[in-house]
DNA sequence: AGTAGCACCTGATTGC
DNA sequence: TGCAATCAGGTGCTAC
């Protein structure tokens, strides 16, 4: 699934193809991937046509490309529409010199492009249809810091703007995020899955920085000492930067790729997908469990639910 | 306000 | 063999 890593090997992919690009032409094979979009396809469409592809930003999971009017493109003007793109759990961008293939079956929506170097074209697939493009317009940031990862604008679309830093944003405010993660009742690993308070982290990546941690996933959040906050939140850009630095290395530049499940970095995944088989910690059996839907692996002997002096798991 | 639960969706896998 | 149930899960909405 395409957590942070994942969606920043197909930001730098995209940018490196498309960034200068103008859009031509825009077909939408399924109406539901723009479903955000007031006006539908139609002003879909018709938001796009004739931008130019500015830069390829991400902060967390979320992908916006600002769209900037053909005569200020390259100025320093800040461009006021942005098209936003989330990949949901399967969505993957494809892009294309020259003549592009025939749509594959799962292509929501095509974008055709004029590069200085020729035609380009960018497929945008989604097999289970979570994630969706949308033109929006972008809003300032309320610390006038830059937006996310690839542009130094300070702004944001609209969908993005109740979603908090990424873990690896470098204007992230550890104490804040400590704080908030400190806060509720809540489990640990649903505050962890929560965007509004750090961004990036999915489920893999959730299970993995917990384990890393020694935190029981079902540990309420207001029973997790300071320390162990921050000792949680270094977990999480570990595993983020080691994933990322495999992920960059796994994909080739023409197809754009995502591939969370099959990438070189699940091979060193220590808790995600290894039930039954023995921690490489402490030799204890890695459980499984469904917690709020979703499939959570922990050790229960060296990942104690109320701390590290509790007797009982 | 904070939290829980469900809808959204399709293809692969499992069970009968 | 064939069909149906189950599973995967990020986000956003609704209900409590």
């Amino acid at each position: 699934m395409p957590e942070l890593p994942e969606v920043e090997t197909v930001r730098s992919g995209l940018a490196s193809l498309v960034v200068g690009s103008t859009v031509t032409g825009v077909q939408v094979f399924r109406p539901s991937c723009v479903r955000l979009q007031q006006g539908g396809e139609g002003e879909f469409a018709m938001r796009l046509h004739g931008m130019v592809l500015d830069a390829v930003v991400r902060r967390g999971k979320f992908l916006w490309i600002p769209l900037a009017e053909a005569e200020d493109a390259g100025s320093a003007h800040t461009p006021a529409m942005a098209l936003s793109a989330h990949l949901g759990m399967s969505g993957q961008f494809r892009v294309f010199e020259g003549d592009p293939p025939e749509p594959h079956s799962h292509c929501r929506a095509r974008l055709h492009l004029e590069s200085p170097d020729g035609p380009r074209t960018v497929d945008f697939l989604d097999q289970r249809t979570f994630g969706y493009l949308v033109a929006e317009r972008m809003q300032p940031t309320p610390d006038g810091l830059p937006g996310g990862h690839g542009s130094a604008l300070p702004a944001v679309p609209h969908t993005v703007a109740h979603i908090a830093r990424d873990a690896l944003d470098p204007a992230a405010d550890d104490g804040h995020i400590v704080s908030r993660i400190r806060r509720g009742s809540r489990g640990i690993k649903q505050v962890l899955l929560d965007q509004t308070v750090v961004s990036g982290v999915g489920n893999i990546y959730a299970d993995e920085a917990l384990w890393a941690a020694r935190i029981h996933p079902q540990r309420p959040a207001e029973a997790v000492s300071t320390p162990q906050a921050r000792a949680l939140l270094a977990a999480v850009r570990t595993v983020m930067t080691r994933a990322l630095a495999q992920g960059g290395t796994s994909f080739d530049a023409l197809y754009v790729n995502i591939n969370g499940e099959s990438g070189y970095f699940s091979r060193e995944l220590a808790a995600y997908g290894r039930a039954g088989q023995p921690c490489e910690r402490c030799g204890g059996l890695i459980v499984r469990e469904h917690i709020g839907g979703r499939s959570t692996h922990w050790c229960p002997r060296c990942q104690r639910r109320y701390g590290p002096q509790a007797s009982r798991n």
